[in-house]
DNA sequence: ACAAATTGCGCAATAC
DNA sequence: GGTATTGCGCAATTTG
């Protein structure tokens, strides 16, 4: 029964309509308070001791207080700030996303026609070679048969 | 006054480990009490028209109301839920990316092996064009003299 | 009209 | 002693 209402217009900036949000608030504390903080280990040998007198440390004043509203402030500017980064760094992961799949297409393409040419280029060695070992084969003793058979192996299985 | 402090353990999910920070929690709703002014912006907006009268629309009940409340812890819920989503998404972007990076890596190592290789074949085919044409060269009246220089001109520059 | 999903915002705890 | 981050709840808005 302290401090019933009356906080709202101590700020002097931004809105504060009349709208109150009193006790919800305070289930909202509440709950975040719930919440345990993730280190500290020391929390965990201080979870036996509820200490029931003095429940809260700043009861009253604190809140009205200049100083107060001056780091809530500036806090709320930080919050501002840091959401903004965050919210920008995402966009720009996104876009970087964008770029490297853009890119990889093209490596891709690129690879595809380098492939091809590759493949073009192998189809013609063998050609060639074929026709060097079809007339490079001195015909000893030539009796007709022509035997112009190049054996049709393997044509280097492009392993990768 | 309408409703103290209770509403912690109402829901029946989300953490609530054993481990608890009393006496911050006291502080902390204390706080969220204490001060008021988070309403609505839009009422920032609206400064042409400050309604004196009603002031709030939903003043003291509303509030107290079970469905309210209701109304509320679901969409904490559904708030909790998209947060975490969004973080996820983030993430997975952020791998996204790697994996992206990665694959690049990989294709621009695959473009490098295709291009030597296939600057290899074409060296060798110009050889081979050049024995060819030494060879094709009818050796009229060869008196013993060897000349099998083929000109040694450039290696096909590799155009890219 | 309604419920879930998003979004902006402030608070407080914490990390740095 | 300060800013930067993070989780959280509220309320307004958007979306289906």
């Amino acid at each position: 029964m302290s401090r019933p209402l009356q906080a709202k217009l101590t700020t002097t900036e931004h809105n504060n309509s009349g709208v109150s949000v009193i006790q919800s608030q305070t289930t909202a504390s509440v709950a975040g308070l719930q919440r345990v903080p993730k280190l500290l280990p020391s929390a965990v040998g201080v979870l036996k001791a509820p200490p029931p007198s003095s429940e809260m440390k700043k009861p009253s004043a604190e809140k009205d207080s200049d100083e107060y509203r001056q780091r809530r402030e500036r806090n709320n500017l930080a919050v501002k700030k840091s959401r903004m980064r965050s919210k920008q760094k995402a966009m720009d992961t996104q876009q970087r996303v964008n770029e490297l799949k853009e890119e990889n297409e093209r490596l891709e393409a690129k690879i595809k026609l380098l492939s091809k040419e590759l493949s073009v280029l192998k189809d013609l060695f063998l050609e060639h070679a074929h026709n060097l070992a079809d007339n490079v084969q001195p015909p000893a003793g030539n009796g007709g048969g022509s035997s112009p058979a190049h054996n049709p192996n393997d044509t280097s299985a492009n392993g990768q």
